[in-house]
DNA sequence: GTGAAAGCGCTAACAG
DNA sequence: CTGTTAGCGCTTTCAC
């Protein structure tokens, strides 16, 4: 039985407020009493219960984080990290961190909602947002603290951080032109996915800024996952006459799954064909050959959604609600071999 | 504001007991009275105060984990599959997940002792589990409910799930000896975790097996990064004559970082010197050339332990309180080009 | 400086 | 069938 106020206040015959009070170093407890009180906390081992804490406080120190998940073998890297990010600014700031994950074809919302009216955590990371993004309309419809990883397409005005995706492919294709590249192609995100939007944006930007042509049957739509990638890369290097001679992808897992399929078709990465992804994640710089890639400091990101939202909680007004971060092409050999 | 029992039990001018009676489908409410309540409940959008609950039942309904963080870039992606395997299964429980991040040089028992304590969760899952592991110590003195994924070196006796590494490492040494390979290395993890025991043990036992010499200079000890695997590989590759024709890591990451620097050094993966890992990560399968590993269900483990615990927090008896999985060696290229 | 009392929102005995 | 009462363990007025 973990031991209470109550049971300390008891054993010094003093009454539960002044135990209470001398615990969390409050004014107007004599020092003798405090010394007393401190000593029978330390010898009983007490420990707040943060149940009761929350109940009364009306706060519960706790922020929420909701995770899409996809199922055996296909959890996304990027969130470990992020996660990583996120758990070690929390714990900084001795909160805690619930973290949900939705299976693959559920709802996302609910979980939201049992979050939020149940009074479950004080605030919510909310990461890959949507165009029409429903979670960020319920949040702020319950005027609940948020803070996104991400931007919307609608009107809203709401706290995020996020990457800039058009310059970072405006940067990709341009490192491409220059190499002489002509026809691109380009494996995009599902549509819905609000980045995958201002990717596509930079994408087509950099083609005009160059005067190239775009080409439907070179921009494809895939998941996330390196299969998507793979698959999207097959259908390119089936072209034949029309095949591209360089691909690039709104993330890191479909480029590698490309270069899978690049090396079935017995085309050489980085020679015959380059390729590059988007996020920079640790893995790319181990693969084979080295991912070029547009790095995302997906680490500091989730800190600093993270504390952002802790900024929030202490009510402080955020000096910087919005913040878009410029990514860095990172180049490596898989779009020039002599790199 | 969010709406309470209260407030709709004055609305209808009853009890507010009436109104949790009628809400929770507890027996001895009027058909009539409950259909009300349940209107109202509907109309205003009641939704319980998961804390009040908490605190009243004295159960949380929630599970906590703890993880182990590497800072920036260096997150293992072992741990977000485990973690869809955990989530998943808790939310199908309607248990929330609580999960701690603890920092790279940071001590992790203040991390339990908080969560125990601070009867902030009503079971633990336990990773990455030490010879001597403090924590396991902890929760067995607390009787608190926990499932490990691991075992100890220590006389305990505590519910796990593990997969037989002792078993994994030998399918691997026995695969690359049929090979022809007598010079094989050796990366294991850090000596403190309990499955590097095991992995050294399967090592020594194929090698004494097939009557070959343990020579030292072949066994190498490396964090778990990807990193100390090139370091190890690179070391290893400069011994000369003294090179293996063989290495095998206790883990993907660090196998990863072999191929790395093996070919750096020039060497074909697969032809001139042969690789292979240990966990069989979705990307061991996407590394060029494929890897060989020894294949760990991580999603089904993270599902298996959370199940565990779980029926552990039903009152149930585990009808098998310890359950040792047998691992699946995974042959690809890395140690076999014709395959 | 200390204690008594009220209450956070909910559940569960016990009466009626 | 329903209401009253008594907590869960803690914080916070408000008296003394």
């Amino acid at each position: 039985m973990p031991v209470t106020l109550q049971d300390i206040a008891q054993e010094l015959n003093v009454s539960i407020a002044t135990v209470s009070r001398a615990l969390r170093g409050m004014p107007g407890v004599a020092e003798s009493t405090r010394k007393l009180v401190l000593k029978a906390a330390q010898e009983r081992g007490y420990y707040p219960n943060l149940t009761a804490q929350q109940l009364q406080r009306q706060r519960t120190n706790t922020i929420g984080f909701i995770i899409p998940t996809f199922g055996p073998r296909f959890s996304d890297p990027f969130f470990s990290e992020l996660l990583a990010g996120i758990g070690n600014a929390a714990a900084e700031a001795e909160f805690d961190l619930l973290v949900s994950t939705v299976a693959p074809g559920k709802d996302e919302l609910p979980g939201y909602q049992h979050l939020v009216a149940g009074r479950r955590v004080d605030g919510l990371l909310v990461v890959r947002t949507r165009r029409q993004d429903q979670r960020i309309a319920y949040l702020l419809a319950e005027e609940f603290p948020f803070v996104a990883f991400g931007r919307t397409d609608q009107e809203l005005n709401f706290p995020y951080v996020d990457v800039d995706g058009e310059q970072g492919l405006f940067q990709v294709m341009t490192h491409l032109i220059e190499q002489g590249h002509q026809r691109i192609a380009f494996i995009n995100a599902p549509e819905e996915l609000m980045f995958a939007q201002y990717r596509l944006a930079g994408y087509r930007q950099a083609l005009a800024a160059h005067g190239l042509p775009y080409d439907d049957d070179l921009v494809r739509l895939g998941g996330l996952a390196e299969t998507d990638g793979y698959q999207a890369g097959w259908e390119l290097f089936c072209l034949g006459e029309q095949m591209p001679t360089a691909v690039c992808t709104s993330n890191d897992l479909m480029a590698l799954g490309v270069m899978r399929a690049a090396r079935e078709c017995g085309l050489q990465v980085g020679g015959d064909i380059a390729i590059a992804g988007f996020d920079d994640i640790p893995l790319a710089q181990m693969a084979h050959p080295p991912l070029t890639s547009v790095h995302q400091p997906i680490y500091q990101i989730g800190r600093l959604i993270c504390e952002k939202l802790l900024c929030l909680l202490r009510g402080e007004e955020l000096t910087e609600p919005q913040t878009l971060l410029l990514p860095e092409l990172v180049v490596r050999e898989s779009t020039d071999y002599r790199v």
